[in-house]
DNA sequence: ACTATACTGAACCATATGGTTCAGTGTCAG
DNA sequence: CTGACACTGAACCATATGGTTCAGTATAGT
């Protein structure tokens, strides 16, 4: 009951928590680009990209098309809408936490005094 | 250079691939809990659940705190604000790059007719 | 035809992850 | 004091991850 959503964000957030699989989609946001392009801006073998490539693939964050010996990687047809909207939840969530100032007030014990106000920086 | 960002953004994404932590993520929004709580709700040995929320914690996503024998979780000090601004980046490349076009032709091919109509950039 | 290119797949490796059990330790209730 | 409770830590397990090498296959260029 608990469950959030699709097994989705799984994989797309799995795909998103590696530094180098975030690179190739900004390089892949600048050009499409081969599998050796992207292996050698990594500095990687292109058996290890093409994993990468395979996993952002499948999370649907990319898509490839192979012409001729040439395997070309594009910007996926998902535009991470459904991680936004998830990120956004959370974000609120969290404000109203902080709302309700519970915490807030742990936040600003040690900050600001209570007596006039000092925002002064 | 390919270089995106701290690897913060590693350990925040990885903690969110997991559906049980973005479950407990959804609970703590309601309402602070302990881990016995936590590990009750996701149907958990405690240690397991223990060890979600180290990794939430590590992340930054949650804050926890000891009193008397019960450890107490809540949303912690971090809102996703970079997560949130990573994912818009990325939206925002793929958003230019479909403007571009030479995705969304293949996307309308086969939708709608080639009789004539031309976009050029 | 020959060779270099570009990928692919299988196998392997080290480490990380998600979970467990078991044996504690510290704290509250009576 | 005694026991139950809430957590903690170590050890273990199966599987996944991030990377490699090596041995192909298919295509492009000359």
């Amino acid at each position: 009951m608990v469950q959030c959503q699709p097994a989705r964000l799984d994989a797309s957030f799995a795909a998103l928590s590696d530094p180098t699989r975030r690179g190739v989609l900004e390089q892949l946001g600048r050009a499409d680009a081969s599998i050796t392009a992207l292996a050698e801006t990594f500095h990687m073998t292109l058996t290890g990209m093409k994993k990468h490539v395979g996993v952002l693939e499948q999370a649907g964050l990319v898509r490839t098309q192979k012409v001729g010996r040439v395997r070309t990687c594009k910007l996926g047809p998902r535009g991470l809408e459904q991680e936004a909207a998830w990120i956004e939840k959370y974000r609120q969530l969290w404000a109203e936490r902080f709302d309700q100032l519970d915490i807030v007030l742990e936040e600003l014990k040690g900050k600001e005094k209570a007596n006039g106000r000092k925002k002064r920086k």
